[in-house]
DNA sequence: AGGAATCTACGAACTACTTCGTAGATTGAC
DNA sequence: GTCAATCTACGAAGTAGTTCGTAGATTCCT
């Protein structure tokens, strides 16, 4: 019954705060998501959230506490795939090479790229 | 006014055929799109992707022949720089490092990634 | 010519997503 | 106890995306 969804952009940009601040209020996510959205904008969505599956919530005291059910490793990990499956005919490889045609990457990224691909090499 | 919005699954579905077929009438992409969608909702879809700027087509014949107005790879690079955005802090070489570990490249094509780290270090 | 086939246009319905207001419960201050 | 602040739940509206049927025009076949 668990069909995997990608989160919309909506829920993404609740997912970055909850990843990157750890459990949380809703004040507290909408305090950071700064005055683009009302408190209770936030509220709604993190509950349809919770039906969805995407994020846990700690209801022990009156002020829910929410944390992202699922890590952002993994969330990247799953938006990489859907991406390569529905513009690069699966292949993950011709997404590289179209990452780093979008977007310079710094020569510490490109390093860490190719040391990356060394650790393929000998696990191979 | 044209604020560039991605394409919808949808709409990249359509685009995915007239990549690979070249300008194609409304008959020709629901045929290969099989029978998921009927010939009217191809139709309406590619209609609305006229409005939208993402086909133009020739009207010269009753029979109506799209083609995409952006190349494959401008659409994809879009589509990564997107994803870096929304969900990479912007890098791409992130975003990378995660497609390599999304899914199993093929030596050749870890290769041909190599080769092309290798350009970047003599351009740089 | 007349009927079948094929085409475009478009309306309408349905689902998903996003937003926010209101209502009611609980807590905290005095 | 009372009032204000804060919380959750939920309804409702607006927008976007998707689907397909129907209507009317054109073409093709005999």
């Amino acid at each position: 019954m668990t069909a995997r969804r990608r989160p919309t952009d909506a829920e993404l940009a609740i997912l970055r705060v909850l990843w990157a601040q750890g459990p949380s209020t809703v004040r507290e996510v909408a305090e950071e998501m700064g005055r683009e959205s009302a408190y209770t904008t936030v509220l709604k969505l993190l509950q349809i959230m919770i039906d969805k599956g995407l994020v846990r919530r700690d209801e022990s005291s009156r002020t829910h506490v929410y944390r992202a059910a699922r890590s952002e490793r993994a969330t990247q990990r799953q938006l990489v795939r859907d991406l390569a499956d529905r513009a690069f005919g699966g292949s993950a490889a011709r997404l590289v090479m179209q990452a780093l045609a979008a977007k310079k990457a710094s020569p510490e990224e490109l390093a860490e790229i190719r040391r990356w691909l060394a650790e393929q090499d000998t696990s191979a």
